[in-house]
DNA sequence: CAGTATCCCCAAGGATACTG
DNA sequence: CAGTATCCTTGGGGATACTG
């Protein structure tokens, strides 16, 4: 199996969720539809993320339009990540999903009980 | 690093993400929301998934009350896989994704092209 | 047919160190 | 501050074989 990044791009819907599907890029995004934001200090507030991993989120989301980056010619260096336009759109269309989530979490969290309950249950009888 | 599935349970959009994520679970809803299908019929048209992870896959979406299962006492057996309710309201979300990425994939595809053209002169540069 | 069990590999990503 | 380079580990998932 090839690496993800060389399959599926020619589906849209796969390209668009093999980016929400990594863990980081959906967090740096939600974090910046809160307004612009710099390198370490998106490190500090996405939790957990490594520095590396933020930098190739970052380069990623970059490249495909939803982030833009600019550097201030300062000293020391200043660097503002922001949503853009087509970044903004895009974020519309998650809270869509994660209303979803929100409302439909009860009833999913129930079927999970039920099918765990059932499991044990067929599990004893063997 | 805990293994994906033991955190963010305690938000709700990455629960319905990190099963989004993986490249499976969308493409066996996709199909599914088409009309019921039984294992080995899936396993033709998904297309690369393998028999592993098809049934992992199927395990996940009906744990979590996505799909339904239904055996049919026949010989051989048949068993046959459903979109539930809560998985078809989940499936009309992803819709308005994929909705998104067929409308702005040509603006993701020229804002691929630019920013590997500037990276490719900057690293001529160099 | 519809799975489970086992083995095994590889690339995603963390930790650490260094640079403009 | 904002990264890049390097090394190393781990678990996701493929291949294969077996079962009710």
């Amino acid at each position: 199996m090839p690496p993800r990044d060389q399959i599926n791009h020619q589906c849209p819907i796969r390209d668009v969720l093999d980016r929400m599907g990594d863990a980081w890029s959906l967090l740096v995004m939600l974090e910046l539809s809160r307004g612009p934001c710099r390198f370490n200090a998106l490190r500090r507030v996405v939790d957990g993320i490594s520095q590396r991993m933020l930098a190739v989120t970052l380069r990623h989301l970059e490249r495909d339009g939803l982030i833009s980056r600019q550097v201030l010619p300062l000293s020391p260096p200043q660097v503002e990540y922001a949503l853009t336009g087509l970044g903004g759109s895009l974020i519309a269309r998650v809270n869509l999903l994660r209303d979803w989530a929100v409302e439909h979490q009860p009833q999913v969290w129930q079927a999970r009980a039920a099918y765990d309950a059932r499991d044990a249950s067929a599990e004893k009888a063997a």
